[in-house]
RNA sequence: GCGCGCGUAGCUCAGUUGGUUAGAGCGCCACCCUGAUAAGGUGGAGGUCCCAAGUUCGAAUCUUGGCGCGCGCACCA
């Protein structure tokens, strides 16, 4: 399966002389030194002679440094110390991949050690392997079996609808709902992941009608429901393949065998006894809802549905004249002025509101006879008139209190007989007019309009209410009822006759024209709003229109709501308080019902003589009601095409033909209600509904609930989110079921936005699709982007850019480091299988049995720190993951790459380069094999650590360091191991921290180099520094590492200054952290004091007395303590320093004779080194060089060094003339000109 | 309009309960290494922490008010 990887044939070519031979490298590494003299020692029966011989014709004095660094590399390092393989390469040898593993002299045999890593990945392929291993193996079902007797995280799948094209939104929510059970399992308990689809709701259908080129219910109907229904169900899966590539793509291990599917009747019976329940809870009404409603399709749409179709438009905008009646019902000239952008809703006008305690004016025009006076709001009045460009005076002021209760003319008479209006005896005694009366209002606003409303009850929510709140004055069936001269089609009724058969938008001009014709318009204009559109249709405008609905009391739960969200673990935790507490303080009832075809039916049936309804849990339960008849409709449809599915029975139209007798009437039939539901309330009935429960699934259910985790994004706040919450609080919330319920932490995903940070969208092409990332950089890097790249609440920019570069400082690293270690264990033939019997998962413990392994307190510092990181960072990355902080966890898990790549193994070359086999035997290297041992567990606790990050790639690591040395003795997989928590008892922090002191001397020694340009090819005679505020103990470690230091930064001397004082100064900083809350506002007192006085005099003091006393300037004194204060070391001027806040590194910046020519010579290897790529030469082609120089200095330089130019370049003669002999152009070398020839040696 | 969130280096983003010199990666510049090599490493430059006021001894961080962006609700008679 690792195809990737198979190694290609290698070769060993053993040369003498100088003839350059041309072998195959297969991935061009060369060997080190020691390991082509013990090669060939041990497969040739070579000896050192030999060896020597093989380098004839390089001198003598060569050869024989480069026997004596081959046996004696501690030797042989140091500046010179390259020499040695730079010039065995040179002689064109090869080496097989397994040197010592194939001796000719033996029969081949089958070795189990670690496959040759390719040294630039190709994660696409690694991954198509990976996947294909899975698959084949059953790794996943695997890694479930060996959890059974765990303890249980419940992971609930939001249900997708796979009728959409998955885009990189969903790839996020993948993989963080694969990341957690992933690492829940490794930590020991049983995760199920049960897959799920959405497959119900209005988006199918339009898929379907698009298919089929239909638009209306009317055009659905023609084509028959029956054969709709079943295109909903084809279509469903349209998606499917696209939705199981991805899924197994980004490595999403979830079982889709035993999906949850919406529209199954399990599913359905389901939500069919929570809709039951319910009903019988007495949860369950009926009533009216003004909806937005789509009025050419003949459908309500959802609150999201309507959110993306509002397109800016002008609208007709009047005001009318509303006039007041006076006693006998006669319209007088005083009118209330009402404003409206909908004129076609004045027919149905019912109310006019008015705020009590708003002053409004009484308007008369100057300069017109037979003046109109017209009633405002006072804020709203000089608006008005300036919109009218008349003039008028105000002749009245009243409150809106005095206005309320009055009658007025409606600007139609559509609903109203000519004189008084009726009247009608109220609850609270007396009576007054049913309709065309003021009523007072709160909602009334002065912020546009009249501050008079118009009140269409029909056509707007608040307008319902005010109904509403009016027919409750009155006694019942006596009071207002709803009026409405617009069909369900949009267009008038008869009722009202200029409009009737015509769309209502498009007859407000007339209506306009009509009520300017009889002296009732004030003013008319256009006015620019945003207005609702079909989102399938978009010339189509929505209107707000009442429909019979379904409701469920959610409102009546508000506060156990409330209750059970405050024990929601939301991530961000806003959420629970913000977004979504808000959302369930405003609850209002659900709106359940959903006239369309392709949903759960509503399991309602009502007595076709009394209206009295029942709700059915179970198809069972139907079946079971006396005198059942119908259900022949869908076994005929069935026995006329055995196909059909049958999940489609408890469907439209087959459930709908199900009658039964009432129980309420004699003769009389139930016949099911006619809606389907809103199918937010099938994903909210998922934790039951996915296993059928209550009808089957009993156990699942038990352990399955509440869930542990779920995740989403955050558009789901009104949906899943809400939809789960409510009905488990409905249903749940009298058990004992202790909140909260059914999910315990959630985290809300942001949401993804394109390259150019805006919305992403197909037509704009601001996004690469999901599979274009997964060919080019892998689902692993795609993973990483997202879990490393930010915390996951805010909106991710999903660029490819940022996929790509998130790339190298993970992935790549991690490869690299991999990909170095595998190199030279295959090299050295380090085989731990050869050293360990039980392997077990390969953890610490499992090692310590291996044959040569030592203990950590015996091995090198560097691998203690090595490993103190490793567990320090395990440790650390269990208490982020547990806290389901993945961002922090993947930051802690990438420093500890960093620190293996550009510490552990930068400081470990020199023992990995070094000879000697990495055994324990008397002639093996114990040092090599510490460090061997060391990289290998760490590698393995990283590969571990990733796993559930980078399931991919980690997963290659594992097969190839465990397995492939291993074999069956270890897992098979990575995911079938355990996560390592990080071992405390290996945890040396004082190293961790007297670790970072060396590299950040390192880091300061290398800037005060740059800051005097004294490059690191200067050789340096010596480094200081002064530490601010170590302990004794950690500057004697610092101290007892200066070769360390010298090493990284090229200078011959470091020490730990005896004389800080003459290169900086002291000076004392007040920790405010500790010192603020003890002083208060004495601080900056305090902290003037401390500045004035003489650092080294207080420092003595407290460092003595461990306190001192201080005065303040202006009087008091203060109390510090030696911990109250941080010292600072400040680097004085004229010396080549860098500081940071624990150090103050000074490197001695004259230079000898000796240091400058040294210095210059490296400079000249560089040049050359240089020409020899620009030469495009081959790594082991060898060279004559001539040099030629004016410079003395340069020459002197040259010739002391001319032996170790001429090693480190391959030379195989050197000389120096004058530059007038030069064969080139003299290039620049520290300002001396100098002419370098080289020619290739050929063979 | 209301609500929620965000605004930090050229770009993408961190920044834990308020604390002294605000960090990372990429990009850029310079350099190192040339035995992980079509790699690797180091250093540097780069900041009005959106603006303003306030609280505080002290504000990127808390409060208030603006401005800008995103999202949700609604678009309202």
């Amino acid at each position: 399966m690792l195809a990737a990887f198979q190694e290609p044939a290698a070769e060993v070519v053993v040369v003498t002389g100088l003839s350059a031979v041309k072998t195959l490298e297969p991935f061009g590494v060369g060997p080190p030194a020691h390991r082509l003299e013990c090669h060939l020692r041990e497969n040739f029966q070579v000896g050192p002679e030999t060896h020597a011989m093989a380098c004839e014709g390089w001198g003598s004095s060569r050869a024989t440094r480069i026997a004596a660094g081959a046996h004696e590399p501690q030797a042989a390092r140091g500046s010179g110390g390259a020499v040695a393989p730079v010039a065995l390469r040179s002689a064109g040898v090869r080496l097989p991949f397994r040197p010592s593993r194939q001796p000719q002299s033996d029969p081949p045999r089958p070795i189990p050690m670690f496959d040759p890593v390719r040294g630039k990945p190709d994660f696409p392929a690694l991954e198509a392997s990976i996947a294909a291993f899975w698959r084949e193996g059953e790794i996943y079902e695997k890694s479930l079996d060996r959890r059974r007797s765990g303890g249980r995280f419940v992971f609930y799948e939001g249900p997708p609808t796979a009728n959409g094209m998955p885009h990189p939104g969903h790839c996020l929510t993948r993989t963080i709902k694969d990341l957690y059970p992933r690492y829940r399992t490794m930590r020991g308990d049983f995760c199920e992941r049960k897959a799920g689809w959405d497959t119900h709701g209005l988006p199918v259908e339009v898929e379907v009608c698009k298919e089929l080129g239909i638009h209306s219910k009317a055009e659905i109907e023609a084509y028959g429901v029956e054969p709709f229904i079943h295109k909903c169900q084809e279509s469903v899966w349209r998606y499917m393949k696209e939705w199981e590539t991805l899924t197994e793509r980004i490595g999403f291990w979830i079982d889709l065998s035993a999906a949850y599917v919406t529209y199954h009747q399990s599913y359905v019976e389901s939500v069919w006894w929570a809709l039951a329940e319910l009903f019988n809870k007495g949860l369950l009404y009926e009533g009216h809802k003004i909806v937005w409603w789509w009025a050419q399709g003949g459908t309500a749409l959802s609150s999201g549905e309507v959110g993306q179709g509002y397109k800016e438009v002008a609208d007709p905008s009047v005001y009318v004249a509303f006039p007041l009646l006076d006693e006998a019902g006669r319209p007088t000239s005083r009118s209330l002025v009402a404003w409206t952008t909908t004129p076609w809703t004045l027919p149905s006008n019912q109310f006019a509101a008015v705020r009590s305690d708003l002053e409004y004016v009484v308007l008369r025009e100057t300069g017109v006879a037979d003046p109109q006076e017209l009633i405002v709001a006072e804020p709203l009045a000089a608006a008005l008139i300036e919109k009218t460009k008349r003039q008028f005076e105000i002749i009245e002021r009243l409150p809106g209190s005095t206005l309320v209760g009055r009658s007025y003319q409606p600007p139609f008479d559509t609903f109203r007989p000519a004189g008084l209006p009726a009247m009608a005896p109220l609850t609270a005694g007396g009576s007054t007019a049913v309709a065309w009366r003021v009523v007072a209002a709160d909602f009334v606003t002065t912020d546009s309009g009249t501050g008079v409303v118009h009140i269409a009850p029909a056509f707007g929510e608040v307008d319902y209410g005010v109904l509403v709140a009016e027919q409750a004055r009155f006694a019942v069936g006596s009071g207002p009822q709803l009026i409405n001269c617009v069909a369900p089609d949009g267009t008038f009724t008869d009722t009202f006759p200029m409009g009737s058969g015509r769309f209502v938008k498009d007859c407000d001009r007339d209506i306009t024209r009509d009520i300017k014709a009889r002296g009732l318009l004030v003013h008319q204009e256009q006015y620019v709003h945003d207005y609702p559109f079909c989102w399938r249709a978009d010339a189509d405008p929505l209107i707000q229109y009442p429909r019979q609905s379904w409701f469920i009391r959610t409102s009546q739960f508000r506060e156990q709501m409330l209750a059970n969200n405050a024990r929601i673990n939301w991530l961000p935790e806003h959420i629970k308080d913000g977004r979504f507490g808000n959302f369930l303080e405003t609850n209002v009832d659900w709106a359940l019902s959903r006239e369309r075809y392709w949903g759960t039916p509503l399991p309602i049936w009502k007595c076709e003589a009394t209206g009295k309804a029942e709700a059915v849990p179970s198809y069972a339960a139907l079946l079971a009601k006396p005198g059942v008849a119908g259900t022949d409709v869908f076994e005929k449809a069935k026995a006329a095409n055995p196909q059909l599915s049958d999940d489609l029975k408890v469907h439209k139209p087959y459930i709908d033909a199900v009658t039964y007798d009432s129980p309420f009437a004699p003769e009389a039939r139930m016949r099911r209600v006619t809606e389907v539901i809103d199918c937010w309330f099938d994903s909210g009935a998922m934790p039951f509904a996915q296993w059928g429960w209550p009808h089957r699934g009993q156990e699942e259910f038990a352990r399955q609930f509440p869930a542990d985790f779920i995740s989403e994004a955050i558009d789901q706040t009104r949906g899943w989110f809400y939809s789960q919450l409510a009905i488990s609080t409905l249903l749940f919330g009298d058990e004992k079921r202790p909140y909260p319920h059914p999910f315990k932490t959630c985290i809300v995903l942001g949401h993804m936005l394109g390259e150019d940070g805006q919305k992403m969208s197909k037509s704009r092409r601001n996004y690469k699709e999901p599979a274009v990332i997964f060919d080019t950089y892998g689902a692993d890097a795609l993973r990483w982007f997202f879990l490393a790249g930010q915390a996951p609440w805010t909106s991710i920019r999903y660029s490819e850019r940022s996929i790509r570069e998130s790339v190298p400082e993970f992935l790549l690293r991690l490869w690299n480091v991999y990909s170095f270690f595998v190199i030279y264990a295959r090299i050295d033939g380090f085989d731990p299988a050869a050293l360990l019997d039980t392997p077990g998962s390969i953890e610490h413990g499992d090692l310590a049995k291996a044959g040569g392994w030592r203990p950590v307190a015996e091995r090198s510092e560097l691998d203690r720190w090595m490993l103190s990181e490793l567990n320090a960072a395990a440790a650390e990355m269990v208490e982020r993951l547990d806290r389901y902080d993945h961002f922090g966890a993947a930051g802690r898990l990438s420093a500890l790459v960093e620190a293996v790549s550009n510490w552990f193994v930068r400081r470990s070359r020199d023992r990995f380069w070094a000879a000697g086999k990495a055994d324990s035997g008397p002639d093996g290297n114990r040092e090599k094999l510490d460090a061997y041992f060391t990289l290998y567990e760490t590698l393995l606790t990283i590969t571990k650590l990733a796993a559930p990050f980078v399931p991919f790639v980690t997963e290659a690591i594992w097969r190839n360091l465990a397995v492939a040395a291993f074999g069956a003795k270890v897992p098979e997989s990575v995911h079938l191991t355990d996560y390592p928590a990080g071992s405390t008892s290996l945890v040396d922090a004082d190293l961790v921290r007297r670790m970072a002191i060396v590299r950040d001397v390192s880091s300061l020694g290398r800037a005060a180099r740059a800051a005097e340009k004294l490059k690191v090819r200067q050789p340096l005679s010596k480094v200081e520094v002064i530490l601010a505020d170590a302990s004794p103990e950690d500057a004697a470690w610092l101290a007892s590492h200066a070769d360390l230091v010298c090493d990284e930064l090229n200078v011959k001397q470091f020490e730990i200054c005896r004389e800080p004082d003459r290169y900086i100064t002291r000076s004392l900083l007040p920790d405010l952290k500790k010192l603020g809350p003890k002083l208060g506002k004495n601080l900056p007192k305090a902290r003037d004091a401390i500045a004035k006085a003489d650092a080294p005099t207080l420092l003595a003091a407290l460092t003595r007395d461990g306190r001192a006393t201080l005065s303040l300037p202006g009087g008091g004194e203060a109390v510090i303590e030696r911990d109250d204060v941080l010292v600072r070391t400040t680097a004085k001027e004229g010396w080549a320093a860098a500081e940071s806040p624990q150090a103050v590194v000074v490197v001695a910046s004259q230079l000898t004779p000796e240091l400058v020519a040294e210095g210059l010579v490296r400079e000249v290897v560089h040049a050359v080194q240089s020409e020899r790529k620009t030469l495009d030469l081959d790594f082991t082609a060898r060279i004559e060089l001539e040099f030629a120089t004016d410079s003395a200095e340069l020459q002197s330089a040259l010739e002391t060094h001319l032996d170790y130019v001429a090693a480190e370049t391959l030379a195989t003669q050197a000389a120096c003339r004058p530059l007038s002999a030069a064969a080139s152009e003299p290039i620049d070398i520290d300002g001396h000109p100098l002419a370098i020839t080289i020619r290739q040696v050929t063979a």
